[in-house]
DNA sequence: AGTCAGATATTGCGCCATCAAGCATCGATA
DNA sequence: TATCGATGCTTGATGGCGCAATATCTGACT
């Protein structure tokens, strides 16, 4: 007879695709980039984040909430990414609670360099698929991403 | 005329959303898991994959490698966990240097309690899927996982 | 048998993220 | 205007993970 466990359900074993595909691309792409443009993975996430917002930046929490860190956490990273010249920190005008972090002219430059090795290493690693296993794959994201934004938050 | 800078490559976006996907999913049940069930997910990771393999037990260096850790990371990993309970290291008799990491009976307690919050989790967090949509999803992560898996190793 | 390169697991150290607490500020309400 | 809960960011303490070094062991080659 099978076993009647939960442990063999299907969902289950999607998720756990889902998180290994994730973590193996993450830890290649990762170390690629910061071996070849010197630049640790999530700075590089910030830095694309800040370079599309309005008025290239954004504030911390909303920083927090895209890269999906704490506010604690950002407020060391952005630290360390200003000490190195890539962010700025900017007061707003009209909430003197609120900071923003902008991108810097310096993180422009490393953020377009990284960004070409990003791409070129992304496209390595999907060499082998075609337009439409890509379409199918964002199509396939888009949805999963879509459903974990709906879900309640944490408390 | 459009920028021409490469961060608007779609591979980049892409991947950003299966990074934005996975790391709220992540968050969530990850939470949800330890608030139910007691369990980090990690743990649950580990669990699950003892339970799947041969034997019931794992090598650290294959158990490293399936939930991408270092096997320095696994060490303390199992330390704790043996501390609590839900594994036991066993010597391998051919070869001195590998000990195995299996999982206990309080383990599989354990396992099998979060086995099904977390699949009534994922039910609700992939509640508005046909399953259509999660076969379509489920192939694309594979394709992807083995993309990932077939890349070169870091050095 | 003797030697040595490679493999396996563990340990020391430092970095980085979370959690909890704290501080300043805002908006609403009396 | 005065007060008070809520919000945004920062800081101190704690814990986990990776990197590099270490110890032990294996397998192959001489």
């Amino acid at each position: 007879m099978p076993s009647a466990t939960p442990i063999d359900d299907p969902l289950i074993t999607t998720f756990g695709r889902l998180a290994e595909a994730y973590s193996r691309l993450e830890q290649w792409l990762g170390s690629a980039m910061e071996s070849e443009a010197g630049l640790p993975h999530v700075w590089f996430e910030v830095l694309i984040r800040l370079a599309r917002s309005e008025g290239e930046q954004l504030t911390m929490s909303s920083l927090a909430d895209q890269i999906a860190l704490t506010t604690s956490g950002v407020t060391r990273l952005v630290d360390r990414m200003q000490v190195a010249g890539y962010v700025e920190r900017r007061p707003c005008p009209t909430d003197r609670r609120v900071s923003y972090a902008g991108i810097t002219a310096a993180g422009h430059d490393v953020l377009d360099r990284a960004a070409v090795v990003h791409a070129r290493n992304l496209r390595k690693a999907f060499g082998s698929f075609t337009p439409q296993d890509l379409t199918a794959l964002d199509t396939a994201l888009d949805r999963v991403r879509e459903a974990a934004s709906r879900l309640p938050r944490q408390p």
